[in-house]
DNA sequence: GACGCTTGTCAACAGGCGTTGACAAAGCCA
DNA sequence: TGGCTTTGTCAACGCCTGTTGACAAGCGTC
């Protein structure tokens, strides 16, 4: 939304619309691929600005991270339509886990030498370990790191064969189902 | 393994030096965290000389990628055991799933432009197309998918928790005989 | 030995990056 | 009105990147 003439002086606004644009960014291109100037242009702002309000891009990243929230998104609702749940929203209407903004930042960003650490720790104390007390009862810890995989690798598969998975109604009905039962098969204890 | 003195001239050891290294390499960084010159310096040669034998960075890293071979290593064993052996080879023997490199490259760099397209079809032709083959039966497509996007979201998890999953026996043998039976699940008719 | 092709090195280029410090303008307060 | 702080812009820096063309040395052939 860039609108001619000076931008009008809000520290607050100008903040958040920065941080706003980097979540946007980060979350449909890598940490490389994303420059500050870009970022910038999305504002409409200059690059300078961005280093004096964030520090560093690094900074920018993990403020940007941090700020998708959670992923209790995927904890919300009844245990036991967990693998249902999922296999709808998360596969099958990718639309829905727009709300998993963070992981697909993640994503986005895991392969980059910069980027991995921030990733993996905030990987950890927002996906993971949530995910972990979530479930509970024997093997949480590596239960929880493999349905995490699961949905991840869905996302990437997903997007690997150009954003959806192409399935005629019938097709996704009992795909879902199928789905269904195997994500809820590390769930229940 | 550098060593001194001026390299021996040999086009064809030095090329396929170069596509070992750059193979390695990618298996390890990201696309764009790899330069010429570390290629180069790995082989202990100029960077120039990459240049002009494999044309662009593009290219060698396409011919690094498919210099991979394709993903068969998964298939090669009776069907109905695959589950286990999966569960086995490439969440708990991580080592041995150095066989998959390719797949090791594509997910350092699916989150890069310049490379997300190559590993695109590099996957879809390596992956996805044998894969589905080789399940056949109804919804062989998505299965495949669904499947390859399984093994490479373990294969993330394991690496976002530092390289392993850190199993005591006991619990390895559990969640490996779980495992099993899960991804068995998208095998089966 | 002298030629010519091959193999490898070297220096340099153009372009992009994140970041910095100096500067301009807006708004506030006395 | 005059000063001061805040907010934003601008130009430039140093660094790193992939790629190029000129040059040097090896090696087979006449």
């Amino acid at each position: 939304m860039l609108c001619p003439g000076p931008r009008p002086r809000n520290a607050a606004a100008t903040r958040t619309a920065i941080l706003d644009a980097a979540r946007e960014r980060f979350a449909a291109e890598s940490y490389d691929d994303v420059g500050m100037r870009d970022i910038a242009r999305d504002v409409g702002v200059d690059a300078a600005l961005i280093s004096r309000y964030f520090g560093s891009k690094d900074d920018l990243f993990l403020a940007a991270l941090e700020s998708c929230g959670d992923g209790s998104t995927l904890m919300q609702g009844d245990k036991a339509e967990f693998g249902k749940r999922v296999a709808h929203e998360v596969v099958f209407e990718p639309k829905k886990a727009e709300k998993l903004k963070g992981m697909s930042i993640m994503l986005r960003s895991i392969g980059s030498n910069r980027a991995s650490e921030m990733v993996q720790t905030t990987c950890s104390a927002q996906f993971f370990g949530p995910l972990q007390d979530w479930l509970g009862g024997p093997d949480a810890t590596v239960r929880a790191r493999l349905l995490a995989g699961f949905i991840m690798g869905m996302s990437i598969s997903r997007e690997l064969g150009g954003g959806s998975f192409d399935l005629e109604p019938a097709e996704c009905e009992r795909m879902r189902d199928r789905l269904a039962v195997i994500l809820q098969a590390l769930i229940d204890n």
